[in-house]
DNA sequence: TTGTACGCGTTATCAA
DNA sequence: TTGATAACGCGTACAA
């Protein structure tokens, strides 16, 4: 008894104490806590017993981890500050669809920055995941992807491509994107520029010219849309998907009245908020002077009474069908990649082009 | 070389198969990986190349864990669905507070809700965490609480009371309702009713009695601040933060012409904004028939060009405070309690009692 | 700078 | 229904 308190005062009591303690081997002592067999009450009752007596309070989930090989854990792997997840809406409305689809199987979500396995955290080449659904695949992801690949953990990327074998919960970004395009230049639009969303993982504000390196696929998959309809247009780069952001960029645009386009194709609703808002500033009209349309479909604040022109995405769906195929390679079925297509709402923030 | 590719073909390369194939000890290929201690260039390559041979892509994060007794993950626990997370607006700003705070540590954030031990997966007792912050504290948690605890796992509790020794980050909940409550009765507001939060797990929605039990703390002390000045005033609950959520309660509010209240007290903006339009849909006007205040601060879309009379919450500061919390006691410093104090904004939703 | 030896706390398997 | 055994894969004193 005096070496079982020091011991005790010392480290914390394990399963093979309190199987000592109630007189049961180890396995017996675990399997009343795992539940696993059938153990005869008074065993039972004698473990728990002994549990208590110790201030045992069941396995440590990082022994019975690495035991199993599951840790109950889905993780979720974003491009940029974990903010995003939390304050893009639509981003917001993915995670609420991922929740949703994962929640039957009992994971929690972890969400993880990607930022490259140089940093001190859990990347998602140090995590104790089950399966990583990636927001998005860059460069910088690919890297850690093929790591955690080759250890047989299901993955799977909305908005990006990762690669043969990873299935891919996609959108018809370009296709849809084309589509607005097109009804700007319906509308006689010829002079236009398109307000992109972050180009990389650097996310510089600006011009961007021709040649770029665009490795976010949104990104790129849009301005792509756009430019099949508008091959010149300019294109001004905005450092994240944010009212702020739009009007930066659209001051920029609209910065010499002598070069000023007809129409702005901004890649997020957000993004076309700022544009507008610019407009007004620079004293044009929205849109008889200057037609804006934005992408998402999402509710943004304070640009009531209007009603944006847009691609309404179905940002929940996305990420329930994320959920799904993660919960389908965890029981080890196949997951077949998926295409969800967005619907061009037209508002009245666009209009024929001025004269 | 047989048998290591029967070896590779059944199980995975593990670290001592590197050491092997390199021609070193286990320690040595260890010590590569980690970086911990200085290591011959010459031999860093051959533990290298053997790495890559053998298709071996790290350390096992479950095996390391187990290990080092760290994970880098930081728990995060709500008592509803995560989708809430997400879509109320308030947690959304905490958790964006949260993540800048924990971010520095390295660590990632688990989205764990707790629906007791018995559901399957990882709860708080069963994940892997090097810390926990939760999100309000009833009963549920409180026992999940005691396990995690026990373990020497430190807990920060946001909006709620976990006991003694768990840091608390708090708002002045009760005293700023009460100052909402008497701005209603300055203006000669008498009969008045309370839409509240979920006042349990079970969410039911509908009239409270005085007797009720209500385990979710933010619900009780903003109806206790609601009630020093209101003793008599009618309760009901609504079954989450949700616009929806208040025009509910609001047409039952107002069901009975004869027993309309002059004022009611949502307990959120979203469902202050519900509560307005039930009346406007009953054809009231507001302030005019109906004073109507709300809680949080947000922005709410569809209300302008209303200005909510409300209080506005540090929602973000709050949840980067109880970041730096953990922070501190992951790193083995002390955490004290916290309280944030909201702020009175008088809006045009509320006015003079009719006569 | 490298190697030896051991323990981290569990659970699966199989035999009794 | 219970117990013995053997991993699970790694990190780290400590000695060489």
């Amino acid at each position: 008894m005096g070496y079982d308190q020091a011991v005790m005062s010392t480290r914390r009591a394990t399963i093979s104490d309190v199987a000592r303690e109630a007189g049961v081997s180890p396995s017996t002592a675990s399997v009343v806590f795992s539940g696993k067999t059938p153990v005869s009450e008074a065993t039972r009752r004698r473990v728990l017993e002994a549990a208590s007596a110790l201030g045992y309070t069941g396995p440590d989930p990082r022994a019975a981890s690495l035991r199993t090989g599951r840790s109950g854990i889905v993780g979720v792997v974003f491009e940029e500050h974990l903010g995003t997840a939390f304050l893009d809406p639509v981003k917001t409305l993915m995670m609420d669809g991922l929740a949703d689809a994962v929640a039957p199987l009992g994971a929690g979500l972890l969400l993880l920055r990607d930022q490259g396995p140089v940093f001190g955290g859990p990347s998602l080449t140090t995590a104790p995941i089950d399966a990583a659904v990636l927001i998005g695949c860059s460069g910088f992801l690919r890297e850690s992807l093929d790591i955690v690949r080759s250890r047989g953990i299901p993955v799977v990327v909305i908005e990006g491509d990762a690669g043969e074998g990873v299935p891919r919960i996609g959108l018809d970004n370009r296709e849809a994107q084309r589509q607005a395009a097109s009804h700007l230049r319906g509308l006689g639009h010829t002079d236009v520029a398109v307000v992109t969303l972050p180009i990389d993982a650097a996310r510089p504000r600006g011009p961007v010219g021709p040649g770029a390196d665009i490795t976010v696929d949104v990104t790129r998959e849009r301005l792509a849309g756009a430019l099949d309809v508008f091959p010149d247009a300019r294109v001004h780069s905005a450092a994240g998907s944010f009212i702020d952001e739009g009007l930066a960029a659209g001051r920029a645009l609209f910065a010499d009245p002598q070069a000023r386009p007809t129409a702005v194709i901004a890649q997020s609703d957000l993004l076309a908020a700022g544009v507008i808002r610019a407009a007004e500033e620079a004293g044009m009209r929205v849109p008889e002077d200057v037609s804006v349309t934005g992408f998402d479909g999402i509710v943004v604040d304070g640009l009531a009474p209007r009603v944006l022109t847009t691609l309404e995405q179905p940002a929940t769906d996305k990420g329930r069908a994320a959920g799904h195929a993660v919960a389908a390679m965890i029981e080890g079925r196949d997951a077949a990649s998926l295409s969800f297509t967005c619907v061009f709402r037209e508002g009245d923030t666009t209009g024929p082009a001025p004269r």
